[in-house]
DNA sequence: CACCTCCTATACGGTGGCGTACAACAGAAG
DNA sequence: CTTCTGTTGTACGCCACCGTATAGGAGGTG
């Protein structure tokens, strides 16, 4: 029987770096296939229409932002900002999850049903962000809060273009989670 | 002599809609033509094409959404919160500039002359951010990192979409102004 | 070696968008 | 009313993309 030399992860992965490129109006099936070194000819093989392919890289990506990351940190434990800085690094640095989540966050802002994925994500993440930032914090509407905080920092940052009078992004950002992820004695009061 | 049915500003408009709405790549001068009930027979009288009016819509929106609102904030003055407060609604409330400004930070991510301009708008906003902040905050990494929280929070916010738990999106967000942009008393320690 | 089964390339019709050319037209000016 | 001028509608060629149909090929299998 015959081989797949472009199976369908293949397009699946093609597909979410060019979402992560371009949107999701980047994602163009005869694109991919010149960027797979392919023509169309397998793509709907694997897939009903074009539309079935962007449901699938959301399947992809929802297994491997949050499943697997939070698998992963609830299984290595440690400190609550260990665990959190931790689970944002799985999550946002690397040139794969974080182009994509980025991505993902400016189409669910046009098409309502990437939007309930996003929700389910996001709630999930949210979730891990109340029980870290509970352990050293007792008000739950502050635990919320600073929760939202983080989260809009960590998200935020990346859709930011000001600099900063010298310092570089990563020192000011340094800052800014002491103040929202430490206890009063360092952090916010 | 004719007169312009459709004005060079009615096609800067419906494509700041597009925009809003779209994303850039909804921008796309026959839809425009159809959203203002003409064909683009006069559109190419004022832009050289497609791209000329990105370029114009992205002027349109610097000149209001930066040098406007900062005036305005500039002339009638108050407290460093309520000015931050002000500039934050005139920018970020009403249907108008908020979806647009989303909008061009999702592009900035894709093409570097956007993030450039993005770059300068960004800057102008955040110098009003250090000045208020640095009215009760002596420290200036500190007053950089609060600038950046608040900042982050403004735009990450509708990026975001967990829930709360029984809170609305505006109460937590109420108390976590409190925190970072009111003196120590009772924000950030 | 022949066969069978997937996978892939090619070709097709259809749609939508760009930018150009030109004809039709509506108001202002005389 | 006529003329003039700038705006708009229409038609065109071009290209990119979708989804389908079909023929060719590359492996495994006997």
């Amino acid at each position: 029987m015959g081989v797949a030399r472009t199976p369908r992860r293949s397009w699946i992965e093609a597909g979410l770096r060019a979402l992560a490129t371009g949107g999701p109006d980047a994602v163009r099936v005869e694109s991919l296939a010149k960027s797979l070194g392919v023509t169309k000819g397998g793509f709907y093989g694997y897939f009903a229409d074009r539309e079935a392919l962007l449901q699938a890289m959301l399947d992809t990506w929802e297994r491997e932002s949050v499943d697997e990351v939070l698998a992963r940190v609830e299984r290595e434990g440690g400190a609550p900002r260990t665990r959190i800085h931790r689970a944002g690094m799985l999550t946002f640095s690397g040139d794969r999850l974080l182009p994509i989540d980025l991505a993902v966050r400016a189409w669910a802002r046009r098409d309502e049903a990437v939007a309930d994925r996003l929700r389910r994500v996001d709630n999930r993440r949210m979730a891990l962000l109340r029980e870290m930032i509970g352990t050293f914090c007792a008000d739950p509407d502050e635990v919320e809060a600073r929760s939202l905080i983080a989260f809009c920092v960590a998200i935020g940052e990346h859709f930011l273009a000001a600099d900063h009078e010298g310092r570089s992004r990563a020192e000011v950002l340094s800052r800014a989670a002491d103040l929202v992820l430490d206890r009063p004695a360092r952090g916010i009061r």
